[in-house]
DNA sequence: CGAATTTGACCCGCGC
DNA sequence: GCGCGGGTCAAATTCG
């Protein structure tokens, strides 16, 4: 089911236009970025350029954490994620809002369960029981304090269709109703073996027709519709976020076109001075290389 | 029939 | 120490 409603579900819903990236706890390994399609309506002249290069540096790890820091605690023009995105994404908890609405690599790291997956992924079900108490008998030794997870980045997205496609193939492992929200945050991971990556997905709670992607960890192959489509291909529509992300992840060529995400395409960008990534300006609208201009 | 999803139970960290 | 809330597991169920 999650498969089938892809980037095509995403694209009837009509084009995401904009996007926005927040990032407010550089100290975190987390990232998040906004887009809808109403970007232009808002104040989003005061985008904030720099914004998106820290985000985009930050998901490169290029970026020195000074800057970042600068950049995050620049005024936002868009609404705080929490408006956004509501408490949803953007827990109240004292301890997540220190680092962000996604509260932290650390606060799940020490969690229990998967942590990791190494040698026996998801796929490794025969292991599940003996996983468990394994699990148990390592974190007394403390073996999964701490553990280091990848970076988490979280953006929202303009959609009707909650699992946007981005590529990669998932798979649903849990749901739960999330506090201060009526709708429920849905679980998946990477369903490639040894992938850890794991997602999570949820509406905002103000606005249900955005959709909050949360990723978390790197993929560490390549995307099964960027094989299958030869050259690495992101198209326009809505899921232009969420594969922007996956290009991001793995820093493949990424294309946009009329009526893709407008900030996408500064992260696409600031890419490719980095070498990590290409971007294709030709395919973009005019609005989005003006409002890119303007942040060169 | 295998794969994916659903969903209640369980576990654990954290705040009070 | 307790309760809350988030994250994960895994059996049951549904789907292709």
């Amino acid at each position: 089911m999650h498969y089938s409603m892809s980037g095509s579900a995403a694209a009837g819903g009509g084009d995401l236009g904009g996007g926005q990236f927040y990032g407010d706890h550089p100290p975190a390994d987390d990232v998040f970025f906004q887009s809808r399609s109403a970007c232009g309506g808002e104040d989003d002249g005061g985008v904030t350029p720099s914004a998106y290069s820290s985000i985009t540096d930050y998901l490169q790890g290029l970026l020195d954490p000074a800057e970042l820091a600068r950049h995050l605690d620049a005024p936002p023009c868009y609404p705080t994620m929490r408006d956004v995105i509501g408490e949803a994404a953007a827990p109240v908890t004292p301890n997540s809002s220190t680092s962000g609405e996604a509260a932290g690599v650390e606060s799940h790291g020490c969690k229990r369960g998967s942590p990791v997956p190494e040698e026996g992924d998801e796929d490794g079900s025969a292991d599940h029981h003996n996983h468990r108490s394994d699990e148990k008998e390592q974190k007394k030794k403390g073996k999964w304090e701490k553990k280091a997870r990848g970076s988490r980045v979280a953006f929202a997205t303009k959609s009707e269709v909650d699992h946007l496609d981005d590529g990669y193939r998932w798979r649903k492992y849990g749901q739960k109703a999330v506090k201060n929200s009526s709708f429920p945050r849905s679980y998946y991971r990477c369903t490639a073996t040894r992938c850890g990556v794991k997602k999570l997905v949820e509406r905002s709670q103000q606005d249900p027709s955005t959709v909050v992607t949360t990723y978390e960890g790197r993929h560490g192959h390549p995307s099964p519709v960027a094989t299958h489509r030869g050259p690495r291909m992101l198209m326009a529509t809505g899921a232009n976020t969420a594969y922007a992300l996956a290009a991001l992840q793995h820093q493949q060529h990424c294309f946009f076109s009329a009526g893709a995400d407008v900030y996408a395409p500064l992260v696409a960008h600031r890419l490719s001075e980095h070498g990590g990534m290409q971007f294709h300006a030709d395919l973009l609208p005019d609005a989005v290389m003006g409002y890119q201009q303007g942040y060169r």
